[in-house]
DNA sequence: ACCCCAGACTTGAACGAGTCAAGTTAGAAG
DNA sequence: CTTCTAACTTGACTCGTTCAAGTCTGGGGT
């Protein structure tokens, strides 16, 4: 992923390709998982005149063309990411809210054919792990039991 | 689920028995899934002095002693439900906000043994499904296929 | 039956992520 | 080079949620 990736990546959304929009895209490959705010803070590291309405407006369509991908755990604010369709989920620390990438166990869909939908038309099922990552877990516990809800 | 049974949940979690509590689950219980500002409106027609505060308050202790639980799709606010420790997961229209419960597929664990969990040690997985639901979904289309990320 | 006090509530101000609106700038097609 | 509109800047604003300080009350102890 470099930056003739992003441009490549911008112009087959028909997007245009800006400075801001760049130095988003840059800010995101650096930081996964990081806030808003964050990706301010580290896109006007390279573009310091960058508003935060337009960080706010590019993630929105980055997300929307499926560009970047928009998470936001319970408890937390907006968080963005780079790979996108590739079939991972997320573990949340219920401690520090630290978000690190998972992948789905192979072949596995879970829970998918869900017996009763209500009527929904499902398009997409999304699984959040939480506990807590290595750094706030007391050590030495070890297994981890963990059940559905 | 009366009222002698949520003076029963508040009295063994060590919780006093107060009529804003009491309220509450009887708000929660006559609208699941309901943000805390519904739930505040709720709450005020048969207890109106009570305040947001003590709304806000109550709905995270009993969160806290599992007595309810929340949940916070993205882009939502934070809403609860009775609903505790018996294995479902949520529907969520990206048109409406509509939340609807979906029983877990029996004897699945979604992905649960992940072979690579980063070191986390993880006590919840939480199964989100996204969608249209009926009302909002164009008539007629029927499967849902769904694919997990 | 009364007292007492920590836990629970009220009041009111504050915070901050995110949105809205109006005007200006700059990609990129022709 | 010109033109047009998507994209950006600026600044005000919304609203869910939290913070802080003071008051009240459920329920255990006497």
């Amino acid at each position: 992923m470099d930056d003739s990736d992003f441009e490549g990546l911008l112009r087959s959304a028909d997007l245009r390709v800006t400075r801001p929009r760049l130095a988003v895209l840059r800010a995101v490959r650096r930081h996964p998982h990081a806030d808003t705010g964050s990706l301010l803070a580290a896109v006007r590291t390279e573009e310091p005149a960058v508003s935060h309405q337009a960080v706010y407006d590019v993630l929105g369509v980055l997300s929307e063309h499926g560009i970047v991908r928009r998470i936001q755990p319970a408890g937390s604010v907006a968080r963005y990411e780079l790979r996108v369709g590739d079939n991972h989920h997320h573990v949340v620390c219920r401690s520090c809210g630290t978000v690190a990438d998972v992948d789905c166990a192979v072949g596995h869909r879970p829970c998918l054919d869900a017996s009763d939908s209500r009527g929904f038309v499902i398009d997409e099922a999304e699984v959040t792990y939480w506990g807590l990552c290595p750094s706030c877990a007391p050590t030495a516990t070890s297994t981890s039991a963990a059940s559905t809800h």
